[in-house]
DNA sequence: TTATGCTTTCCTGATT
DNA sequence: AAATCAGGAAAGCATA
């Protein structure tokens, strides 16, 4: 079982030897017991991973590689290989997908490094890790949602996004942009409570 | 190469 | 008093 660490992810690490991907964040993707539809981030159908797996089923168990290893898993999927030696267990997620098989073209992202923020948010409000611990649903039938731990979500997205500096201050400042374009509301009076606007699909 | 989208950063000032 | 909220301005970064 991988451990409940919220700041695990799929990371392909050094891009310095990567041809075809960007950066890093690109192939950000939650580890743990989710179903494998939850990746925010990174289309599992390029990972080689079917819609009802879960990310334990294709990926080992920290437990079966000690580290350091530099080599990838034989159980891997054939599209992952690792490129950076891990030292420790919570260091086992650096993966890296086949760039042949990763096109990425056509795919819609723009200007997205990973993830979109609305996203982010409602990813955490379907993970019983988060939800309600860090955010919670206010009314779920009207779309609101309260931040819980303002504090530690922007921790939490900043690691995410591979910025330690991240905070509440900068983290709502890019929620209230979302205003303009309908993602995302306010809900007048009160504090760190917001709603989904039309714009934002939670269905997907 | 440029335009655009999505932030990130910094800021001043108001509100709770 | 400390958090939070509201936006303007500008810069950064990735994609189209």
């Amino acid at each position: 079982m991988y451990p409940v660490d919220p700041n695990i992810d799929i990371d392909i690490g050094d891009k310095s030897n990567v041809s075809g991907l960007q950066r890093s964040q690109d192939l950000q993707m939650p580890a743990g017991d989710i179903p494998a539809r939850e990746c925010d981030v990174f289309p599992m159908s390029e990972l080689g991973i079917q819609a009802d797996q879960k990310i334990n089923d294709v990926l080992p168990s920290p437990s079966q590689y000690s580290a350091p290893f530099t080599s990838c898993p034989s159980n891997f999927p054939t599209q992952l290989k690792h490129i950076k030696t891990c030292t420790s267990a919570s260091d086992y997620s650096y993966f890296r997908p086949n760039p042949t098989i990763s096109n990425r073209t056509g795919s819609g992202r723009q200007g997205t490094r990973g993830c979109r923020l609305w996203e982010f948010l409602r990813n955490l409000l379907r993970d019983s890790r988060f939800n309600p611990s860090y955010i919670c649903w206010e009314n779920e039938a009207e779309r609101t949602f309260r931040i819980v731990k303002s504090k530690e979500l922007a921790t939490l997205w900043g690691s995410k996004k591979g910025n330690a500096k991240m905070t509440y201050e900068k983290l709502s400042r890019a929620m209230r942009y979302y205003y303009k374009r309908k993602v995302l509301a306010p809900v007048l009076g009160k504090r760190l409570v917001y709603s989904f606007g039309p714009r934002a699909d939670l269905t997907l």
